[in-house]
DNA sequence: GTGTATCTGTGAAAATATTCACAGAAAATA
DNA sequence: TATTTTCTGTGAATATTTTCACAGATACAC
């Protein structure tokens, strides 16, 4: 079983890939991961074991193989079904670059005001909050961007419960309710600063 | 020393505080703070332990007192200097965030485009990028909001650590060049999904 | 005040994650 | 082809983090 740190570093590592890829890229030695992610080598040399994929042995990654592998392991071959809830200026921001590439299915987006769904243009299906359960179920919803104001988190989270959702991307400044299990992962801005000051204030003694 | 773990699980609750302080909450047990944050309480009380201070004892915490003991340790009492690099429509957005509170102190934003710098509102200074360096370093800026196009995060880069910045908030989809040793949180909206599509994964089987 | 229930604080134990070190595979060299 | 160099893969050692368990402090009821 992968250990939940080393998953997140692969996830890394696959951004790092794709920078590779679109710079033609062929090969990928652990050592340049290295100088790319700031993951040491054998930390991620480690990681990589952890897949049980035959590797390389004793030359260099190459650099789709290595991809392809990740896809597989990290569920990303199964363009994962996406949606947004929330559509203010970062909600659209999110959805816009999601469409954008076509690594997520992006299946929906759900804003609690009418107006904002009828007058933002979208390739996306675009509903009210209220109808986010029933689309959710019906289009096999997995994931979720919260985006909504932090007053709605609540609500929202019991309607992607009901909408069996499984994980949250929370970009709201509160925590969503753990009660539901949800797989949170949040992103605050100012939780993100201040671990950085804190960090700066530790360095600093 | 404050393992780092804890140190960003303290950094959620300060944020899980606030909401309680913001309710009117005199105290929090850690048993509440468990159900807000899906923190386990003994996790948390021994991460609370760590900032060798005096603690209720037998009672529950204080909330204020707690947030202040936080406040110092975490280096939020000093307002961090914070700039925003990057001012395309999530970098005004955090631009606004940052200005809508007063936990940090934002500094300047940039931007390589100097029309984008003459077009936007703001109550912060706005500079063309190239003067990043001594704007920084007359200012005493310690903390980055990373918002340039991918392209742009190499050059920029540079730029912050000539100016002397430390941490740098990344919210680009590539990695910052971690020759310079800057402490560095990335947030990608592909990554953390990626993340999250990962553990749905792995707990299926 | 006495008793009971509810907390925190924390050393010690257990679980996890990282680092190391080196065997052995590929690639490069000559 | 033989030799050297450069890699990966991984068990074992080390380091870190989390969990546990319980002593002792506080709050509360009566």
């Amino acid at each position: 079983m992968v250990p939940k740190p080393a998953l997140e570093r692969l996830c890394r590592i696959y951004t790092s890939l794709e920078e590779m890829d679109t710079a033609a890229s062929v090969y990928a030695s652990s050592r340049e991961l290295e100088d790319m992610t700031g993951i040491p080598a054998h930390t991620l040399r480690k990681d990589i074991s952890y897949l049980d994929q035959p590797g390389p042995g004793g030359g260099k990654y190459r650099v789709e193989r290595l991809m392809a592998v990740l896809e597989q392991t990290l569920g990303l071959k199964r363009r994962p079904k996406v949606c947004v809830a929330g559509l203010g200026p970062l909600g659209q921001l999110c959805l816009k670059m999601l469409c954008s590439r076509r690594e997520f299915e992006v299946v929906a987006g759900f804003d609690a005001n009418i107006n904002v769904i009828e007058l933002t243009e979208s390739d996306v299906d675009l509903f009210p909050s209220y109808e986010l359960p029933a689309v959710a179920r019906a289009r096999g919803i997995e994931l979720a961007v919260l985006t909504v104001a932090d007053g709605e988190v609540e609500k929202t989270a019991a309607r992607l419960y009901d909408g069996g959702v499984r994980g949250i991307l929370n970009y709201t400044g509160v925590t969503v309710p753990p009660e539901y299990g949800f797989d949170v992962r949040s992103v605050s801005l100012f939780e993100e600063l201040r671990i950085l000051a804190a960090g700066l204030r530790a360095a600093e003694k």
